[in-house]
DNA sequence: TTGCATCCTGACCGTATGGTCAGCTTTCAG
DNA sequence: CTGAAAGCTGACCATACGGTCAGGATGCAA
């Protein structure tokens, strides 16, 4: 009666229960970080009774884990558009657009990597010592590249890209303060694209790299 | 024997004890955000039996209250410099001058703010509809005017604020992974003065107000 | 059809945590 | 000096949480 599919084969079992169970437990990890999140609650939200959490993922850091490392992916993803530019106007700019879509989209996924963070990154430290510095000096490199090349102003490039992640990551981590100073509504369409324009324009113009 | 100070006078024990207590539990809230934070930890950090906490704060949320507020006093005096500045070079420096002195003394207290924001300001929600709301529509008007007296370039005032907010405040929530970046070791004096000249010349720059 | 691996779950457990309280010590006004 | 108010604290309690487990249900290969 209650059943609206058929019944589902062993992998879409697992594959259906394991998303569902990421969802939920990265919108309560963000909403109450890690210590706050209880694994009832995500189970709840999961629609599965506790124990089958447990089955899936032994431990609640097991969980978290998951969750941090699925957003830590997203994350590195939107590295790409700043390899494939020729310049610090396509790149920056792509790449900003790339973030701010993160921002909008997965804004719970972008507040439990900030948490991560914020609390000396406990589980991702290891990611953070070789992938993302890894990836960072990469982005320093094709700075320093467009900065020798006369195509941007002398800018330390490591500031710059603290600047980037800072100014993008802004509008998901603190999105209750911006929706609360924007009369308690979310931004609109319009607003997320003057978002957009105004961070590359004040940025792209900041760093010499202004078409004109 | 274990006494170098004389007995102390009641005032004096008070004070002296609220202050142990809120210094620790900021940076226990810090560290492990509300939920993962315990009073007992509080207490061994503030050098007090657990019982003493329940003394001059009666619970663990009364306790975060006075933390987030303490924080939220000392990010809204950093305003006047915006107040008395004549135009947005001197505004804006300032402004980018006091945020970051703040996320170099203080990130617990940062971190602890950012925290409550992301978790939807469940304590701070009428301050950030008051308050802050006021504030910002101030520095919003200032900024426009600075704009209507062609002192800068026609930029969002919320978008140019956020931005200021976001790259300041993230040298303290992000320390940890600007540090790792960093070799593992804190910025230097050096690398804090660069860093706030980066953001001052690309944001001054970037809205065209420039001196030369 | 059968046997088995996978999937599921209600009931349970040990522990850690926020909070309480009775009764002690210390300060200090009168 | 004295009594009351303020300050302090070890021991205690109820609860909530992460995690376990025995045993039932279900899909599926042979």
């Amino acid at each position: 009666m209650t059943e609206t599919t058929r019944p589902m084969r062993r992998q879409d079992i697992r594959r259906e229960n394991e998303k569902a169970i990421l969802l939920a437990a990265e919108k309560v990890f963000a909403e109450a970080g890690f210590g706050g999140a209880t694994m009832q609650l995500i189970a709840d939200l999961a629609g599965l009774p506790k124990a089958n959490l447990h089955y899936y993922f032994a431990t609640k850091e097991e969980l978290y884990r998951s969750v941090v490392q699925n957003i830590f992916e997203i994350w590195l993803q939107a590295a790409n558009c700043f390899d494939v530019a020729r310049g610090p106007i396509d790149g920056i700019s792509a790449y900003i657009d790339a973030k701010m879509e993160i921002s909008r989209r997965h804004p719970d996924g972008s507040k439990v990597w900030a948490s991560e963070v914020m609390h000396g990154a406990p589980v991702l430290q290891d990611y953070m010592e070789s992938t993302l510095r890894e990836w960072t000096d990469g982005r320093v490199a094709i700075v320093r590249r467009w900065i020798e090349e006369g195509k941007m102003d002398p800018v330390d490039p490591r500031h710059l890209l603290y600047m980037l992640w800072a100014t993008t990551q802004h509008y998901a981590d603190f999105g209750h303060q911006i929706e609360t100073l924007n009369g308690g509504k979310p931004l609109s369409d319009r607003q997320w694209r003057e978002a957009k324009e105004n961070i590359k324009r004040v940025i792209l113009t900041g760093i010499g790299a202004q078409p004109a």
